[in-house]
DNA sequence: GTTATATGCTTGCGTCATGCAACCAGCAAC
DNA sequence: GTTGCTGGTTGCATGACGCAAGCATATAAC
């Protein structure tokens, strides 16, 4: 637990030249993985509170990244799907996040990288029922 | 990336009914597993400011879960120990986890869980390089 | 239709972790 | 002693976060 910590605060820690905060990205690329969705879905999707998510999309609004259409079947939501500038920042952002990856990971076979993407995979899940 | 801040996310938020926040705890932890030490050290075995681990050693001290003698070599430095009671607080507090994280693996294997920790082990080293 | 309740979202407020820069107090070298 | 280094603390700012209150719309009850 110690150790997923330090990975987490070490991810979670802007990089200088980041495009967009660590956080801002798991938004985008939550959009990205799931389509468009309302702010509730997306909070829920990400496990963190509607208020938190409503800032981060305020933000990323702000910056251009996100539209924001009215929901046609309910007038309180709005669906919440990436702009074309957010699919370029992410991309950016991955490719940023691909290369420090790649830096870290030098010296892991192919089996090793897919095996611990599995088991994370396979922890988040299990952490998401308890 | 994305797996591991929410895994680290969801370590790190507070459990209701911990003993100790999580921060703190990793600094006990830190304690225990390699003694008594100045808090420059600390610091940089945590990888986190000087000014952060001094803190948390305020609040922890005033919990009284850590002493703080004064470095007979260093008229500047203490040496930040562990007390009986921070020993205590962090034995109950990986009572908790460990029940916690038992149930979230429930579904491993001694060798699955043996194959993640060390995986996580080596990524851990290996992102302290970058 | 009108009223009551539920829901989606926003905003105010407080908390916590964190880093940087400025600072103070011992230490070391000259 | 004076000057510079180093361990630690504190002021300040930032960012993520949750809870609770508020607002607007939607839905159900009457």
């Amino acid at each position: 637990m110690r150790l997923m910590m330090a990975i987490g605060r070490r991810f979670r820690t802007r990089v200088d030249g980041d495009t967009v905060d660590p956080s801002q990205a798991a938004l985008l690329y939550s959009l990205s993985c799931h389509g468009a969705m309302r702010l509730g879905d997306l909070a829920e999707t990400m496990k963190l509170d509607a208020s938190t998510v409503s800032r981060h999309v305020q933000q990323l609004g702000d910056h251009g990244l996100i539209r924001r259409d009215p929901d046609p079947a309910d007038g309180r939501a709005s669906i919440i799907d990436l702009s074309d500038a957010g699919r370029d920042a992410l991309r950016l952002t991955f490719d940023q996040r691909r290369a420090f990856l790649t830096t870290a990971l030098a010296g892991w076979s192919e089996a090793d990288r897919q095996r611990l993407h599995d088991d994370i995979a396979r922890l988040t899940a299990d952490l998401a029922d308890v």
